[in-house]
DNA sequence: TAGTTTCTACTAATAATCTAGTAGAACGTT
DNA sequence: AACGTTCTACTAGATTATTAGTAGAAACTA
């Protein structure tokens, strides 16, 4: 597995993807967890020191930029997820998310045009 | 998020729902990383009292079962994961599912099926 | 300019994770 | 009965995760 985070670590990358990029602050107004200005700035350090983000000058502020795609961070999650909770089966876990309850009609009908067009494409 | 394991005991408790049950040895034995015996031991300890794991005597030994069903955890863990990643859409998940190499040409035309059933079934 | 606010760097305390060693019980084998 | 093997319980060290405090720089404010 490629790239992995801690739970808090992930709380502060989803900020820096949802926003593309923020200041120490803007994470922890992000948050929802209360947490302390240095709580939020030492998980930012200690991402940049594993070179997940880094950070420039902003005024008197840095502003921190991921270094990591959402989607790869979310490929390397579900390779994970994929061979230990679901014993390596991308099928399976495809089954359990068509089966629950959370996907809108709307959802399911995008989902099946591009069933459609992936399996159109793959015979051609 | 209901139910969470650390990676080694996550890679533990893959090995008791992909056999079931085990012994400290079997789970060892199934086990990427090789390590000590005792190692093993005290990840199942601690599974155990977190409450998502029980054993019996079996002979000598223990026998270890899991007290989370393999589909519990999955949900906890793809929950967590679409909130964190997919910005809390179930639907981009299945998206980048779909639009992933991984899937053969069988698993999407059962996934087509699958989603045919169940747009059937919520328009009756 | 003195005071207040807003930052970062550095330090630190606590908990969790990960790994494995030692002791001693139990069991089987000579 | 002595010996080796197989177990568990208990202990422990090293690393990472989580949280936050203190000091001091910078900048704004009266």
């Amino acid at each position: 597995m490629e790239i992995s985070f801690s739970n808090r670590e992930l709380d502060v990358m989803a900020v820096l993807w949802s926003r593309g990029s923020a200041t120490v602050a803007e994470v922890r107004d992000q948050l929802r967890d209360d947490l302390a200005y240095t709580t939020v700035l030492t998980v930012l350090q200690t991402l940049e020191r594993k070179g997940h983000v880094r950070h420039e000058e902003q005024g008197k502020a840095y502003r921190y930029f991921s270094l990591v795609g959402r989607d790869v961070a979310a490929r390397c999650a579900l390779t994970e997820i994929v061979a230990k909770l679901f014993g390596g089966s991308s099928e399976l876990l495809l089954m359990q998310l068509v089966a629950d309850r959370h996907l809108s009609d709307e959802a399911l009908i995008r989902a099946q045009e591009l069933l459609d067009d992936r399996l159109q494409a793959s015979r051609e």
